[in-house]
DNA sequence: CAGTGGTCTAGACCACCGG
DNA sequence: CGGTGGTCTAGACCACTGT
C-alpha cells in the first residue's frame, strides 16, 4: 500500500521517530534497510540516509554496516550547549556588561598547573584576575592562566579593557578542549569579590584548552549566587 | 593553479577549517560559494555541501541564503554533552551501582511544580524520593515527580528495584526536555542522605520533559560530595 | 530579481564486517 | 562473501533574501 507521497528527508526522519515513539520500531529492533525504506517513502536512497544519519547523530538509532539500523535499546539523548561567552551571556539577558581586571602577573607556572595542562618543566605562564559584572552587580569571577610560550604576545597585552576570553578567541584558535562544572564553595577572598558569604556554593566551571596539543590557556570561572546554566533539547 | 585532488567533504571541511584557523578566511569574511568551492576542490557541489553544513552546524560559520557563508566573528562553540544516566555513569567508573527507594507518595501537585510544568490545577502527581549508590557510597539524591495523568501506569509501580528515571524511559518517550545545573546548598535532610556536611555545595541537575507539550516529569538530582560534569569538544 | 544555499534524484563505487 | 551503510557525482529545481 502507497505511503504517503510527501517527500523530504525531514518527512522521513519525522515519521521514522514517530514509530519509534509508537513503539512501532521497539528499543533493540532493527530497521528496514536503506533501499527499502526509499521505496516505501518514494525517494531516493540518498533522502534516506540523511534522515538516518541525523537520527544517528542525534542518539535515537545505532547504525552499522552490514549490520543495519537499530533502535537504541538505551535512549542517551545528547543535548548541546553553546560554550557560555561572558559578555553576550549577560548582554542576552538586557544587561549592561563590565569587565575590570583585578590583577595581572607573569610566573612560573605552578605545579598543578603544569600537571593538568602538560606544561614543559620550566614553563612561564601569564596569570590573570579579573572579574565580570552585569548592571554592576558582579557576575563571575575569572582566574586565568595562559601560557605565554604558545601565546607570546599575551606578555604584552594589558587586559585592562577587553577580558582575556574576547582577547584570546581573536589572537588564536585551539583544537581540543576540555569543560568541567561542580559545585564549589566560596572561599574567603572569593566571596569579596562575589558578595557573598565565605563558604556558600559557588557554580564553578574549569576550562582549558589546547592547540594541537600544545597547551593555550586554563580558566577557573566562578558564577555569583543564584547563577543557572541551562539548555533546552 | 590546481588544489590538491585529494576529494572527500572530510577533507574539504578539514582544510577549510585549517585556513580558518590559519587566518586565511578571517572572522567576519565571507567565503567563496559553493560551485566556486567545487571548482577548486574538484568535486561535487553535494560534497562541498556537505562541508560546509557540518562547519555551521559545529559553529564555525554562518551561512544564509544569498548572503554566503561568513567565518563567525564570535566563534560560539557548541559542545555536546551526554544527559547522565545514572547507572551507565556509575558503572562507567568501573563501580558497581545500587538503587534504593527512600519514600513514594501520590499527592495533589505542589504550586511551584504546576506552575514549572503546566500541570492542571487539580492534577495528582507521584512523588518519589530515591538514592544511588556507588560501591555502597552515596552518589545522588533524587527527589522526582510524575505526572499521573500522562503516565497512569505509574501509580501502580512500586519503584523498589529500578530507579524511576531506568523506568520512565521504558514506559514513556519524550518530546522536549530542559535541563539546568547550578550550585546548592545542602539542607539538613539533603546533607544525611549524601554524608556531607549541611550547608556544604551541592552539585544539581535540575530537569523537566514534556511529551508533545503534555509534562511528563520534573526530577532534581543532587550529586554527592566532589562531583564534576566533564565535556571534551 | 538574481544569486546563494537547501534539497532532491538516480546512479554508482566502495569499505566494512556479520554470517 | 555479500549485504549494509558511507560517500560521491552531475544535474536539477526551489526557497529565501540581499541588493
Amino acid at each position: 500500500m502507497a505511503d504517503t507521497e510527501i517527500t523530504g528527508y525531514r518527512f522521513v526522519k519525522a515519521d521514522i521517530l514517530r514509530r519509534i515513539r509508537e513503539g512501532v520500531f521497539a528499543p533493540g529492533e532493527i530497521l528496514p534497510g536503506e533501499v527499502s525504506l526509499a521505496e516505501q517513502f518514494g525517494c531516493a536512497r540518498a533522502t534516506v540516509n540523511r534522515a538516518m544519519r541525523e537520527l544517528s547523530d542525534e542518539g535515537f538509532v545505532d547504525r552499522r554496516r552490514k549490520a543495519g539500523t537499530r533502535v537504541k535499546a538505551k535512549p542517551t539523548r545528547r543535548a548541546a550547549f553553546e560554550i557560555p561567552q561572558i559578555r553576550a551571556e549577560i548582554e542576552a539577558l538586557g544587561q549592561t556588561y563590565r569587565y575590570a581586571l583585578v590583577e595581572r602577573q607573569c610566573t612560573p607556572a605552578p605545579g598543578w598547573l603544569k600537571a593538568r595542562l602538560g606544561l614543559a618543566p620550566e614553563a612561564r605562564v601569564l596569570h590573570l584576575t579579573c572579574m565580570h559584572f552585569a548592571q554592576n552587580t558582579p557576575f563571575q569571577f575569572e582566574d586565568r592562566w595562559i601560557n605565554i610560550s604558545v601565546v607570546p604576545q599575551a606578555e604584552f597585552a594589558s587586559f585592562d579593557q577587553d577580558g582575556p576570553n574576547e582577547w584570546l578567541v581573536q589572537q588564536i584558535p585551539f583544537t581540543e578542549a576540555e569543560i568541567s562544572f561542580s559545585a564549589t564553595a566560596a572561599s574567603a577572598d572569593l566571596s569579596e569579590y562575589l558578595q557573598m558569604n565565605p563558604g556558600e556554593p559557588v557554580f564553578t566551571a574549569e576550562r582549558s584548552t589546547w592547540l594541537s596539543g600544545a597547551p593555550v590557556t586554563h580558566a577557573r570561572l566562578y558564577y555569583a549566587s543564584g547563577y543557572r546554566m541551562t539548555t533546552r533539547y
